[in-house]
This record gives C-alpha cells, structure tokens and sequence, in this order.
DNA sequence: CAATACATTAGTAAATGACGCAACTTTAAA
DNA sequence: TTTAAAGTTGCGTCATTTACTAATGTATTG
C-alpha cells in the first residue's frame, strides 16, 4: 500500500507553513510550490483540500496566501490523513461477501484504529524541516 | 487507502484453512473459491504467493489440496500483509525531494511501525468464521 | 498413461492516481 | 476605480495499478 502522494504532499506543504508559523504571515503559493517541487497548479487543489478541512486558512486577493489555522502542534497526521482521505486512514474493501469476510474486516478496523491512534500522536511540529544554513554560513546559533 | 482486495482474499481464505487446520485435510481450491466468492484460477494465484512466503503448504495431483504450514495462532496478519505486499504496510511514495519529505517520511515510518505492531497481534484464530447453523438446524450445542 | 489438481504466465478491461489547463472570482494596492 | 496578483473551481487526460480471465504447463496418483 503505498501513501498517495496528494497525502504526502499534504503532510509537506503543511510542515513548510509550520515552519514559519510563529511569523503570521501568509505564504504564496509559488513559493511553496517551488520548496516542494511541485506546479503551482496542483498544488492548489491541495491546499483546497487542507482548507476545506479547517487545517489551513486562505487570504484572496493581492498578497494573499496561506497560512494554519491552528498551532502546528495542535495539528496531528490523523487529520491531515482524514482530510485527505476521508472516513478512514486503511479501510477493507467491500469485497465479495465471501464465507469469512465479516471477521477480516473487524480485523483491519482494529488495524486502522491503532494507525490513527499513533498518527494522533504525531503533529506538525514533528515534521519541521531541520534548519539547514545557507551556503556562506558555515555556523548557526540556537 | 483501500486494503487491496488480494489481500483481503489472502486473509479470508487463510480464515478458511484455519477452520479446518485441526483435521489435517488438504481444502482444494475449487471448494476454497466456492466458499469465498472467487473463480479457481485467481485463487491459485493468491495462493501461491502465500506458500511462497511459507504460510500454506500445497500438494499437487490427485487428492492435492492446500493447508496451513503452521499451526493458526502462528500466523500473523503481519506475515499475511508482508507476504502480499512486500516489506512495509504502508510505505511512503518516492516523492520529488520535497523540502520536508525526509522528517515527512520518517513520520510515516512510525505509523507504519504502530500498525505492524498491532498486526502482529491479530493471528488466524481472530479470524476464523463463526459456526452457522445449517438449515433446519434451529439450536447449536457450546 | 490417463485423470486430476496445482502452477505459471500472458493478456486485458476498468478503476484510480497524478497531474495540466483554462476560465472565473476575490481583493489589495496604485 | 482600475488593474493585476493571487486564490477557486472544474474538467480533461495520460500513465499506472488492480483485478481479474484464460490458456497452457507440470506434478501426482491409481
């Protein structure tokens, strides 16, 4: 199973404004667009996404932008997964009604709970890119 | 991210075989897809890929048949899992080398870890369908 | 050796994912 | 108030993956 890229790319749009939370201000799309290495475009439909969810707020207009709408450590990977994928993060398929389905799939709910349980764990603040000096700097203060 | 399918078919059948593992018969793929929905030939398929990574043993020829390589309690929905798709549950997508896909990655691999652990827990007999009553039989004996 | 049952491989149709594009709306600033 | 920057929306499309089907091969038993 591999973790659609929209949801990564999620996860990595919304660790950039992290990063710059404490400043307030609003980030462009093609700047971030440009960090993550993706068309501007696309990732729009992203940050749609991400807003509809109330994870993001958006300005219109000249000098709009992006920014959270909450604290990045009050934002947890079990809802930039939810918001991303909806209901839940693995579920079974509808299948067949095969003879032993019903048991399969109250065994991958409790897969899928124990994923989200430890997705809740996990919040912007763990996802801040290190602070990496730019090229002339050969030293950082903390 | 929805469970593949074969995967699914790889636990229900397995449920199947578990069912039976106490008698020590050899279950033949025609009875197997009957009792879970599926055509034969695409049950072999799962099939084979489940003695490959050890977790059914298959006779060939007449009287041939499938049966669990280990006693139920032994097998892991983590095994099942590895087997049918390889090394990790859920693996992060190779990305672009966005700015945050490392710590991003790293954040998955922990869920990733979570949700092994917990099918680690789940074996076969967890999974084994409940006795039905055939018709006419209104009362069951514990 | 013939019947039976598993094994393997190739092929295909449908669904999904990952974008690109274009037309529209909003809003700050000149 | 005009204008241009920037977000909003929806559609289209190409490539990949999935979920099979089918045909052919191989082993085992009587």
């Amino acid at each position: 199973m591999r973790l659609p890229l929209k949801t990564e790319y999620a996860c990595q749009v919304l660790a950039q404004l992290a990063s710059t939370y404490a400043a307030g201000d609003v980030r462009q799309v093609e700047e971030l667009a440009t960090a993550e290495g993706l068309s501007p475009n696309y990732l729009v439909q992203i940050l749609t996404t991400l807003r509809q969810a109330g994870l993001v707020i958006s300005r219109r207009g000249k000098n709009g932008g992006y920014l959270l709408a909450r604290h990045p450590g009050n934002i947890t990977l079990a809802e930039i997964a939810t918001a991303m994928e909806g209901g839940s993060l693995i579920e079974s398929s509808p299948g067949n009604g095969g003879k032993s389905a019903e048991m399969v799939r109250a065994a991958w709910v409790q897969v899928n709970e124990a994923m989200m349980e430890r997705c809740s764990g996990i919040t912007l603040n763990d996802l801040i890119p290190p602070y990496v000096p730019q090229d002339g700097a050969d030293w950082v203060i903390f």
